[in-house]
DNA sequence: TAAATAGTGTCTCTGAGACATTATATT
DNA sequence: AATATAATGTCTCAGAGACACTATTTA
């Protein structure tokens, strides 16, 4: 640090890149846009984009966030000033909760054919998003199952080194399942048993047993706070109503049967 | 990324921050440098550098882990083609182990009067590291409990973000030493079960039940291996030596008394 | 002999796994 | 009526907490 001399030191270009996750169609599903430029023209690639020099690489994550979320950014952006990182909550509005975590940063000196960058890699998780919106350079943006992604012969090879964060960040997330309760950031709330049971099932791809499940559940204090009202249109009886509780950590852990 | 124009693009300056710990005098202790220039000339710091162009962040931390605890620094720059990131565990040679890992990347704008700078935190642990080296710049360097630098009235107060670095530091530490057999890294091969109940009991600051651990350590498959030969010099029998075994997890986990 | 440490044994209680049962809704 | 889901109950077993006890070494 004493012998910085800005003429000989290269700079850096430094990004952010999201993974976005979200459930739907009882799939655990991910971000993707369309590169409308070389490298990896027509690749898929997670969402992300430069930090700008006056702000961290969270308020980046959280601009960027909003810009492919479609949450509207001008609202966003005079928020910014008061966002609050309360235990990576980031409560965009009074009603919408997104959970935001920095995962990792990837600093490969090649990652990039062009130039030197290192991404700062997030995760984020959210129920219901709304469906994608095209940035402000017009790609394409979908959804795109996990399992797709990951699996032997993936269904699409993406950008850079975007497969390797998308697998840490479901690693991330699935053993964030085990000690904390953020399987309740998947679903919208109010929420039954049922459905954040399905939670653990889908990110998991194993199937807690349900009864136990419940048992383990309720016996953790603030997990889950009950609401008042029941569950409507499934066959079977109505479900009691949950909305998330205040306890963040879970001791002891969830448990997961093999490994 | 695709409209990425270098003349407008400022550049960042990226550096690794590195959080050493090491257990000294019956207390967890991190590696700090006094600072030669400014901003907060005199101050301590922890150890870290500018990630050179072509290099990663973690090839830069173990260089800057090299330069900082006396490991000859050749030897691990010949070696580097060739370093095992074996589950974070970086083998310099086939003596040494030293645990390293990605901590997270600090970014706020202001974190560096004179400039942009991100920074990548690393934090490595080790057994009986040397005692400090004078880096190329001739900077003082010593070992500092963490428990004084993190009290209410901190003894120092350190440059830059690092305390928040060494609280976040301290807090993953922590939490590894419950999921994973970390622990076995802070104890210099052969160790008794004793010298890795003290590991628990300085770095928690709660002493584990003495013969509950035993138990649960042993009832791990792959925690430790009992090696030949006996432990010296203690009052008391003499006690069977182990070395690190090759399970990584722990499931379930080792139990922490209140939080 | 006192004190500290190593190691084993055992009782209790919590909680996970597994399974059974009843009730309530939709088709 | 058949089926799916909600909710509760219970038996078993693994494992954590706590404590007792023996053995071995040094001061």
């Amino acid at each position: 640090m004493e012998n910085y001399n800005p003429k000989e030191y290269p700079p850096f270009a430094v990004t952010v890149d999201l993974g976005i996750f979200t459930i739907r169609d009882g799939q655990l599903q991910v971000l993707l846009v369309e590169r409308g430029g070389p490298p990896f023209e027509g690749s898929w690639a997670l969402p992300g984009g430069f930090v700008n020099p006056s702000e961290s690489a969270e308020e980046a994550a959280v601009r960027e966030l909003a810009e492919e979320t479609g949450i509207n950014f001008n609202v966003l952006n005079n928020i910014r000033a008061r966002i609050i990182f309360d235990k990576d909550q980031v409560k965009v509005d009074d009603k919408k909760k997104v959970h935001l975590e920095q995962l990792k940063t990837y600093s490969s000196p090649d990652r990039d054919p062009r130039m030197r960058v290192v991404s700062v890699a997030f995760v984020a998780l959210a129920a219901e998003l709304p469906d994608p919106v095209a940035g402000d350079d017009a790609r394409n943006a979908r959804w795109w199952p996990v399992e797709d992604l990951l699996a032997e012969v993936p269904e699409i090879e993406l950008a850079f080194d975007h497969s390797e964060i998308v697998k840490d960040a479901l690693e991330r997330v699935r053993s964030k399942l085990e000690y904390t309760t953020l399987a309740t950031q998947f679903v919208k709330e109010p929420f039954t048993l049922s459905d954040l049971w399905r939670v653990y099932k889908i990110v998991w791809g194993e199937e807690p047993h349900l009864q136990n499940f419940r048992r383990k559940v309720l016996s953790i204090d603030g997990f889950v706070e009950q609401v008042d009202g029941f569950s409507e249109g499934n066959t079977g009886p109505k479900a009691k109503l949950y909305k998330a509780g205040n306890t963040k950590e879970i001791q002891p852990a969830m448990m997961r049967m093999k490994r």
